[in-house]
DNA sequence: GTTACTGCAAAGTGTTTGCAAATCC
DNA sequence: GGATTTGCAAACACTTTGCAGTAAC
């Protein structure tokens, strides 16, 4: 199933792609990635873009580029995209072990959390429908303790 | 003619919220409910606006008046809408008994699923963390039966 | 009669593509 | 050196908005 490579690998493994496709390892292509690797956020192509551009200025990246790159890592199946109700595509490295959102409606606490039986319930639903699973998204809404105790006017 | 207890019910919702809001009962927007209704379908709103064209040529309903529907019943809470990939949103009513949604990230497919295992779940993993839950939205993304044997590269 | 609604077309978004120059192999 | 990749800008697709006429109340 899904493995937690190393940042090695996953670039020796980018790298192989590439190497099996004719396509060459660009800058922009290693700085995507290594950006995707390090942070914990869901990144929309955009926002991707403009972290690279402040992060790397002598690189001048273009958001073509990155699109160009998303779409690419995606049909490798080295990042997945799901979507946030109307935030738009989110994408992520496939690589990384996933979580899931526990969001409160007061004061908008986001929790992180994973779970096991889920997870595994989930490749069994997959199962049950004849689809290969290859991602997920579960938000769970609801109010945090400290609101529930402070029952305080929120928003 | 056979009575349908349950669509009047929810065209009384519609016009309930229409009529607070000092708002029009229009023959498009009537419609409009009617056709997500009496489908099983997701639309995006491209289709309903096609299949509205088709089903009721003397509206000569315009594709902007389908989006300020679809925008004013979402924001009304009365349809729910989900996106996926670059295909876009798609829309059903809010009225149907709680399902999730898996969706093929090939062809768009989406099939509806409901499972006790993680909906009692759920309630274990929010208590875990101090919340009261309220409420819940999960997506499975992966590849479609149809999809993986047609395994044919291309859009 | 007043107000909201509509279709149309134009304007906004977000994403992709064509091209000449730059970069990688 | 030859091929791919890049940034740019133009093109594209999807959605929203401004407007003047129309329909609902």
């Amino acid at each position: 199933m899904i493995e937690n490579l190393e940042y090695d690998a996953i670039l020796e493994q980018f790298k192989r792609i590439l190497r099996e496709n004719g396509l060459k390892y660009t800058k922009q292509r290693e700085v995507l990635i290594k950006t995707l690797y390090n942070s914990d956020e869901h990144f929309t192509p955009e926002k991707l873009y403009l972290y690279i551009k402040e992060q790397y200025p002598e690189l001048n990246v273009g958001i073509a580029t990155v699109y160009r790159t998303l779409n690419l890592l995606e049909e490798s199946e080295m990042v997945t995209s799901i979507s946030f109700g109307t935030q738009g595509k989110k994408f992520e490295l496939a690589t990384k072990p996933h979580h899931d959102h526990m969001i409160c409606k007061k004061c908008g606490l986001i929790v992180e959390f994973e779970d096991q039986i889920v997870e595994k319930r989930q490749l069994g639903i997959a199962k049950e429908h004849g689809f290969k699973l290859t991602g997920h998204m579960m938000q769970l809404y609801g109010i945090c303790e400290s609101c529930s105790k402070n029952n305080i006017k929120g928003r």
